[in-house]
DNA sequence: TTTCATGAAACAAATAAAGTTACGAGAAAG
DNA sequence: CTTTCTCGTAACTTTATTTGTTTCATGAAA
């Protein structure tokens, strides 16, 4: 199964974004995740339409938060993707005649809500600045081993 | 995204194996799925490596549990199947050297193992014959249904 | 007016899952 | 003991989806 990795390259260039005083291009960020700028672009405008980021065209132009790291959560840029899904299996048949096929969806689809809803209130409970200060840890850390100190 | 429909596909199919007195053929499994008899028996195969069914050849021949369904979870079919991907999404990029992604894969890393433990419990909850029970309640209303009783 | 940037559409490539074909092997029926 | 039925497996084809690319229009700053 191929996975989505949207939400963890949206999270790196977000917090690139927090850092970097000024608008960053598609085509900086690009390089960051080693593609395109149009992916970039492409992934990039929910979380405008969201209102979590701005664009900016011509010179000095790029991308910019719309907000503090510590109001945005995971579960607010997966929405931002349009809701992408969670989970990666389903049922074979959305609508079947056979009467076991169909309780067999029923239980499945039951649990598949919950377990959805307990992902996205994981997702609910880590905010940028949470990763952002994950980070700040391990730039000590980084510093400290290649001073020995 | 495209969904893993093989869990869904093997409730079905052990379901009606379990009502079934005699071996059910690969032929006649792929009909009830409307598929190919080799996908069946490539999707059946982890199920025979690991016991919980097992197949037979030549005249007569088919496929037939090993175990009642009240010993059979959906975790264990999962299982079965090879420890199949449970989320849909992951980190873009497993080594990554920016130390911004390292903070975000980290991050998504421990969310991800949380939750699917917490997925692999729910689907450990639910045993064959709790579908095979919704199916017979489903009988019996489809049953008063038709004969407006 | 030139350069730099995004927006968006259309197209191409890569990938993974599902489906198919083909043939070998074992077991029962005749 | 030959035929028929069945699974096992490998190799191949098809299909669907995602990702990447090209291209051009639009708008803003130099």
């Amino acid at each position: 199964m191929k996975l989505d990795t949207r939400l963890s390259s949206v999270l790196h260039l977000v917090l690139h974004m927090a850092d970097a005083g000024s608008p960053l291009t598609s085509e900086t960020m690009a390089a960051m995740l080693g593609t395109n700028p149009v992916v970039v672009r492409r992934t990039m405008s929910g979380l405008r339409e969201a209102g979590l980021v701005r664009s900016e065209k011509g010179h000095g132009g790029g991308w910019l938060l719309e907000r503090s790291l510590n109001e945005i959560t995971l579960a607010d840029i997966h929405a931002a993707l349009g809701h992408p899904a969670l989970l990666a299996f389903g049922n074979r048949n959305d609508n079947p005649q056979c009467l076991v096929e169909r309780a067999v969806n029923a239980r499945m689809a039951t649990a598949m809500e919950d377990v959805q809803s307990l992902v996205l209130q994981r997702l609910a409970a880590i905010t940028l600045a949470d990763i952002r200060s994950d980070f700040e840890d391990k730039l000590k850390d980084h510093h400290h081993a290649h001073h020995h100190s």
